[in-house]
DNA sequence: TAAATTAATATGTCTATACATATATGTGAG
DNA sequence: CTCACATATATGTATAGACATATTAATTTA
């Protein structure tokens, strides 16, 4: 009488099965049933297991059809963007930050909009540099809207980075980032001690409680030294 | 007598309380038994529903201690990395495809360390470009290891291109991607009708079967076309 | 008082069963 | 031959009960 199979056991398996090619893209797999008895567990342990992959984007179930190998073209990776802060320290390098202006002023075209405002409203802007052992490493450029915020008001910024202080703030139901290659402006290139021609990675990110966009930064960082990376391994 | 609550009931109101901001990160929120209760439901419905936040990331669990909301610093974000045939037609322009070179040489430096492969082994290098609307909108120098991939001998790649030719041939166990901006040399800016001071977000890609990296792609973009949006909502 | 042992408890996994639901396929009416 | 309808089937969800496991808290022992 063989062991009884966990739904790890049976996801091993399958991911074994698709990773070295046995079972390939639009494929169909064993149904629950067959997998519960050649695993000799029941079959609410198979379905989990598959149910997961399904989660996961490594097969797609139909009932009635069947459970097929997802065609991989439609899989994601997950990309973590951490905080500066973060980000700095745990290269080794010695974090500081450094608040450069702060202004309640009615917003440009492009962060009006982003902050879905009307032309009239103010909203609070900041500029801030972030240094990896003293060298520039980001720019940011932030807008905070007042009326979801109001008490950045009386918040200068001078000590805790707007981040940091947001997310102490207000919880946030949804994010939005957006990555892109910029050659630097002379005012930015400047702060970040370039010279003008020099290629820049721009991530801007929005920030949403309920309906009202909380917060938009963007964040400049000299190409050369800042990667995104990420890593995706086909296995649970 | 109230209705049965399903997990995703069960899921739907924790996560409301955690955005709606009642419970904070680092909150405990109530053991399953609870909200089996509170739901009229069986503790296996409000364990999956926990169980699933807890794969999202939204909150952590440790057995004894129970649920508590997640430090959200530590959130990842998913973002989808497409191909770019689909990223130029999903936007309404005509994709075509064009190889430029294809040799069988023993790799440059960098290369052959990205392909982990010793200084005397030859590799496939191709060089093509991708446009959208007869634009160039990427221009990729790729390397394909012949030894994980000898059938890449008999292939020309004139009518079909590099990734979509090795996703056919191979499954794949781990990818890793490296976003950066660089300025654009004059050789790559000629390639993608630039200006050589002109930024480009760059898009490395390295893929392995098993143990042994298949191909390293360098994917390079005009700054100023090319985007990479997520969107990541606190919700399921 | 500190260390070792034991008990209590919340989560983690599994099972067997039941019923719901989507859908591919077969069947009969027009 | 086509459309409407029934039926079979694989997955989807839920349940109550059992036992496993990690970890905190309480208790005993050195």
């Amino acid at each position: 009488m063989s062991k009884r199979g966990s739904f790890r056991d049976v996801k091993t398996f399958v991911l074994n099965e698709i990773r070295q090619g046995r079972w390939r893209p639009g494929d169909l797999i064993p149904k629950e049933q067959e997998l519960a008895t050649r695993f000799n567990c029941a079959r609410m342990t198979a379905h989990r297991a598959l149910r997961e992959l399904a989660e996961e984007g490594v097969v797609e179930r139909r009932r009635r059809s069947g459970t097929r190998v997802a065609l991989q073209s439609q899989r994601t990776t997950l990309i973590d963007i951490p905080r500066v802060e973060d980000d700095i320290t745990a290269s080794g390098a010695a974090y500081r930050y450094e608040r450069l202006s702060r202004r309640v002023v009615a917003p440009e075209q492009l962060a009006r909009a982003q902050l879905q405002l009307d032309d009239s409203t103010q909203a609070l802007r900041l500029e801030c540099l972030h240094f990896a052992n003293d060298v520039p490493f980001q720019f940011e450029e932030r807008w905070v809207n007042l009326d979801a915020v109001p008490e950045a008001h009386e918040e200068s910024f001078k000590d805790v980075s707007p981040n940091a202080w947001l997310l102490e703030q207000r919880p946030w139901s949804n994010v939005e980032h957006t990555i892109s290659a910029v050659t630097a402006s002379a005012r930015v290139a400047q702060r970040l001690d370039l010279k003008p021609t020099d290629a820049l990675l721009v991530l801007e990110r929005r920030t949403w409680f309920e309906d009202d966009v909380i917060t938009f930064a963007r964040m400049s960082h000299p190409g050369r030294f800042y990667r995104i990376r990420t890593s995706d391994r086909l296995q649970g």
